[in-house]
DNA sequence: TGCTAAATGTTATGCTATAACATATCAATC
DNA sequence: GATTGATATGTTATAGCATAACATTTAGCA
């Protein structure tokens, strides 16, 4: 029961380049969608939350967010931020780094799924790749001991393959 | 250190019984001799620091853990607490529980490895197993995408043997 | 309209972690 | 055994992350 596909549910999204405008937008009208499906309320402050996050494909912190939502006038005090970020992240919209406290719009919308995250250290970028907690290692070993998983935390720090020491790529840390 | 045969590095060790002032004992004595070998300075603050992670397995917060250290007259200071957590956990004698931002005592002293845990959110009782980075999803993703692991954060949050719903133990959170 | 629940505004506070600098300890070398 | 340099510890202050608690507003519905 260990790897049946190995390639298959990984949904593989990362470091290369992409229409990241479209990327933003598609993103954001699934989510508007998936709101509506499911009598969420998108609001203002909720989307534009999630437009920020969406806007790099990096982490950021919740005083990161608040701080961008507060020179728009959306809200100063750290509850604004939390709260918006709740919504996301119960919603899937958004996942939170816990290497990093940080917070990341999702890749892969809507979808109760298992995220695994490859975090650069050097560039700061993040992919998201979508896992089964219940395939892998962490899967077997649960199986093995009785342990009902019911959430994962799975994290790679390392260096994207722009980053790589020997390689020696212009780092480009925009949209990686 | 990499061991080829997948079920074999998975020394599951967890929550199930076993002969825990040994498993403390023994613990401490390995961390000792490690530190004789690679002329790490095992101070008693050090050492009772990691005495204090090992007495449960579960995860202590920094705060935590200078509590008992500050009625010990061991300190009473954040930086105490920290210190000596960089130590433990850079020396592979002690785990962050990112999940949590708490602390636990390693179950596999000394050697660089690639903890994963499960975390039983009712009882609190924290498992180590050890996985390999290079192998598994994470790995398959990153060699995918040209990205190096430096280290890895695999935490699984869920519901142990014990505290299953159905099957009605005694919850019994001590020495699990 | 009036009721209810949810969302937002606001203040305060708690928990987690580190910066910075002073002092003490230890071991190697002279 | 003094000098010296590196590591560890003591101490104060502050930065960074997150939530409690309560007031007010808004949106949907009877
Ligand atoms: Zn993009
Ligand atoms: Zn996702
Ligand atoms: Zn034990
Ligand atoms: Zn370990």
């Amino acid at each position: 029961m260990t790897d049946k596909n190995p390639a298959r549910d990984m949904s593989t999204l990362g470091f290369h380049a992409h229409d990241h405008t479209h990327c933003v937008n598609s993103t954001l009208a699934r989510a508007e969608r998936y709101c509506v499906e499911n009598k969420l309320k998108f609001t203002p402050i909720r989307r534009r939350a999630l437009e920020i996050l969406l806007e790099e494909h990096r982490a950021l912190g919740a005083y990161d967010l608040l701080a961008v939502l507060a020179r728009e006038g959306l809200g100063t005090a750290p509850p604004v931020a939390y709260r918006a970020l709740d919504f996301l992240t119960s919603a899937g919209f958004a996942h939170k780094i816990e290497g990093l406290n940080a917070y990341i719009g999702c890749a892969h919308l809507g979808a109760d799924h298992a995220p695994a995250f490859l975090i650069c250290t050097a560039c700061k970028s993040v992919a998201e790749a979508e896992t089964d907690a219940t395939q892998g290692r962490l899967g077997d070993v649960a199986r093995a001991t009785g342990f009902t998983i019911s959430h994962t935390v799975i994290e790679a720090l390392g260096l994207c393959p722009k980053c790589q020491p020997d390689d020696n790529n212009a780092a480009d840390p925009s949209c990686a």
